[in-house]
DNA sequence: AAGTTACGTGACCAAAAGGTCACATGTCAA
DNA sequence: TTGACATGTGACCTTTTGGTCACGTAACTT
């Protein structure tokens, strides 16, 4: 595994998450309709969207002059499974329940 | 969540996801014994092994003039649980089980 | 007590990352 | 074919981050 770096290097950046939730909720985005959710300029909102492209956490399909964006989400399950064995995955979810539950669910 | 960003940027350095790798092998190793596996001073691994407790992903226990580290998948199966869907969980494992088949299995 | 071992702090420097702007190309529509 | 729209590039500046070093404290050993 030699590109995961760019992975971990374009979550590192809270703008580039938000805009993987903004992709999580609803996919096939231009550019300029996830622009117009951040109080940035478009170029900086490129400039995330093509760290998040180059790391294949985002897959864009061209449309005329439009740009449509993706929320691609194998690398994210890569990243757990680097970390969390087999065996203890249930012992993982299980306490992370446990601590929603205890929190109430929502926050 | 505030506290999310400490974590990604946590894992956002080579040497600190080498470290959880280090640690997700054996855990409770010491300051001075995984220095011995990097090519860095003592106080290059110090501050990286800090910004991974400042994260939670790895936590510590003093032992007379030791400190160990131990390794905290918790806030790893957040990440996951963040982007990946309940409902294409299956999915994407199927097509990572997948992708290592058709890649041999080994690397 | 003295030497050795293990960890800790603050300052410092070089490299990388985030964000904006001037400028430029391609595409749709009247 | 003119104008408006959507995306793209390179240079630039500021802030953050990675790494080292001088110096310091605490604990085990003999």
């Amino acid at each position: 595994m030699i590109d995961d770096d760019l992975v971990f290097k374009a979550l590192a950046d809270p703008t580039r998450r938000f805009l993987l939730d903004l992709l999580f909720a609803r996919d096939g985005r231009t550019l300029t309709e996830l622009e117009s959710e951040l109080a940035m300029t478009r170029f900086g909102v490129m400039k995330h969207l093509r760290v998040l492209a180059d790391a294949d956490l985002v897959i864009t399909r061209r449309q005329g002059r439009e740009k449509l964006h993706f929320l691609n989400p194998v690398p994210i399950r890569q990243i757990h499974d680097r970390w969390i064995d087999k065996y203890t995955e249930h012992r993982t979810a299980a306490l992370l329940d446990l601590k929603r539950e205890l929190e109430g669910e929502s926050p």
